[in-house]
DNA sequence: TCGGTATATCTCGTATACAATGGGGATATA
DNA sequence: TATATCCCCATTGTATACGAGATATACCGA
């Protein structure tokens, strides 16, 4: 059993820059890394991530690793247990439910500000964002689809002007591609739908209630989409089962 | 002038417990404790926070702080400058609209769900905190109102049952603390208002609706009482002052 | 054959050592 | 006296070494 291979041989895929180097981006770009993984179901739920392995691929030494995967932790991708390393999260029913109501809350709510604020080269790239999603979906990169769909929310938010609220519908967007991972039936997430279409043409013409409407139906559509059945796979209720 | 007394002695400080022990435990109390201390403004804006001397004093090595001050800056907490370390972070103008914003939006958008799930308890505790709040205001105790302020707001929000949100909003707070700091007028920071109090008596009453209209009033006061002037000591626009 | 215990190994948690960078102070010069 | 420059030190960034906990495996006994 070869736990590590190569561990002398200095022909890694990483060139393994000096110490030094402009540490700060790298590490940005191995968060970027990860995090797409993630977002882009390369990663599935429940994998792990182990330190060693992460940092003899991307070239850092496990103190960069360690960062970036407390980083990941607080974001709520990965989950970190206490003595058994970081894996990628697996969203809890109760967590779904959650993150679609506050999507719901804050998107619909941002809708108004976007709508007053929106310009023409905003609309021209949420449209090619809608079409290259339309087009990932129709070849069947659900993976690239995946990630088209959180950027076109989370650009859409960033329109409003509030960083803030911005930041936070992009970390629920990463979060609901973690739960679509889990509960969404393969080959049917929203697909085919025109939903982003039609909400730019709202945007377009200005009609902001009409379009924070649309993106309830347009989120609640997703979530009844999903097939929450809360598999108790891990530390089943024993005494739910055998108590009463 | 002696860099780091005492290489060797191990009579430090803090016990400084074995390598190990419950880490997470400690490092979880660190945490809070720098946590309190700025958002109870015994820790102002602008101050550094060296590696070095947080390590001295709670007896941990620096591995440790910067972890917690990592934390801490992806809770926009303090700010991580690349080279210069961490101090407290100091909202700009913009910030502070933007999180009084997200807060209008948020607490608002729960009072619904507050006001359906909230339980005869939350209701006693809720009263004993508003109490609190408002003798530690009348006796001069402004770090502990503002904090029972916090903590009121942020309690409010977890009784809605969304986790996601009820954290969100626990951010909001606490850089809602940050603000006053910078923005408030000294001595009067929505004092003597009886605000939490009437609130609670809306929800007790089951009126969700008039308590999400009186938290933005509420929020609303707040956020009118700052003096923004958007102090600009560094990097006075030079153009600005003398173009024209 | 099954169960329990002991050992081995893998992986994380913490501390420490070393390198590099940036800023501040001191000095020199105009 | 004011300003520019240079050097040293303070402080962070990174890597590595060491120790502990947990899991898996193997061996032994019933």
């Amino acid at each position: 059993m070869n736990q590590r291979v190569k561990p002398s041989p200095p022909a890694s895929p990483a060139p393994r820059q000096g110490k030094n180097g402009d540490g700060a981006e790298r590490h940005e770009a191995i968060h970027r890394s990860i995090s797409d993984a993630i977002i882009e179901h390369r990663l599935k739920p429940g994998a792990r991530l182990r330190e060693d392995a992460l940092s003899e691929v991307f070239g850092v030494s496990r103190t960069g690793i360690r960062k970036i995967l407390q980083r990941l932790a607080l974001e709520q991708l990965v989950t970190l247990t206490p003595r058994r390393g970081a894996s990628v999260t697996r969203p809890t029913a109760d967590e779904a439910k959650d993150v679609f109501d506050a999507r719901q809350m804050v998107e619909c709510g941002l809708m108004s500000d976007i709508a007053r604020r929106i310009t023409q080269d905003d609309i021209v790239t949420l449209k090619d964002m809608a079409r290259r999603e339309r087009e990932a979906l129709r070849s069947g990169e659900q993976s690239v689809a995946i990630r088209l769909s959180a950027d076109f929310h989370t650009y859409l938010a960033r329109v409003s002007g509030n960083r803030t609220l911005a930041d936070f519908v992009e970390r629920l967007c990463s979060r609901s591609s973690l739960i679509l991972a889990v509960y969404g039936n393969a080959g049917h997430l929203g697909c085919e739908s025109h939903d982003h279409q039609d909400l730019i043409q709202y945007l377009e013409d200005g009609k902001g209630e009409r379009a924070a409407a649309f993106m309830g139906r347009h989120l609640k559509a997703i979530e009844a989409s999903l097939s929450i059945v809360e598999e108790e796979d891990e530390a089943p209720n024993l005494f739910d089962i055998f108590a009463p």
